[in-house]
DNA sequence: CATAATGATACTGATATGGTATCTTTACGA
DNA sequence: TCGTAAAGATACCATATCAGTATCATTATG
């Protein structure tokens, strides 16, 4: 199981990257040689990052990426749900075959547990906070 | 994501079904009328649960299933554990693509915790405590 | 206006999950 | 003792998700 996915990862590492770069603006060209992965699957990750406001895009020549959000505000939840959608530890709710049991809700229940801690964690954690506890 | 998938979940279920049936011996077949569940799946798990010692097979004419382990022992993160391998949040440990950034190493850590956590509580909840909150 | 950048989108391959099919083995009981 | 009803073992298939690629359109700079 894995609570974050590879284009999460991605977006993460490009954007303590990009934080830790200080500079104007960033080109993708840049950061494939900064962190080594594979530039058409970051540029889609970047993309996304884009529309969804936590970069700003310029194109054309000398274009590139810049923050659009402060770092202590771009929190691992937000990037988590991005990606990959809401955050939850259990998809029951969307499965048709739903137990009767009384058993199923009470295991339910305390799963819900689990997932809401899990939230609240990745909701508390930026950017900022990955790159300050890291020195 | 998903905790627990549908192979623990219906080995969750099964055993629930078993204890609260309270019979000498429990078939396929009645757990499949009881359960309404696909029969060669639940044979697979079933078959699984015989092999780590959390059920007891008997084979022949008038055979079944009966718990070979007491339903106060049966913990939900040991079942996970056998049909989904160890409980973990991030599989960053197998994946060659180990990221050098302190950066993810900080973020490692905080996962760590979150999962720790998800670990003990699922160790600590067992099939009876499921059937013993859910009356 | 050529070029260097991003935007958009469709496609591919690998793996895990959920489920099926089939054949073998065992033991009860008429 | 032998037919049958049970579980054991194993190989197979379908689908979804994840990771990644390829390609073409658009835009802005110099």
């Amino acid at each position: 199981m894995n609570l974050i996915t590879r284009n999460t990862d991605y977006a993460i590492r490009a954007l303590c990257y990009i934080v830790k770069s200080n500079k104007d603006i960033v080109s993708v060209k840049e950061l494939v040689e900064g962190l080594k992965m594979p530039r058409p699957f970051l540029r889609k990750v970047l993309q996304e990052l884009n529309k969804k406001g936590i970069l700003r895009s310029y194109k054309g020549k000398n274009g590139g990426f810049v923050l659009a959000t402060r770092p202590e505000k771009i929190y691992i939840g937000k990037l988590i749900e991005i990606f990959q959608g809401p955050i939850k530890l259990q998809e029951h709710t969307f499965k048709k075959k739903i137990c009767p049991e009384i058993k199923s809700c009470v295991l339910k229940k305390k799963i819900d547990v689990m997932e809401k801690y899990t939230i609240s964690r990745l909701n508390s954690l930026s950017i900022a906070s990955l790159l300050k506890t890291g020195k």
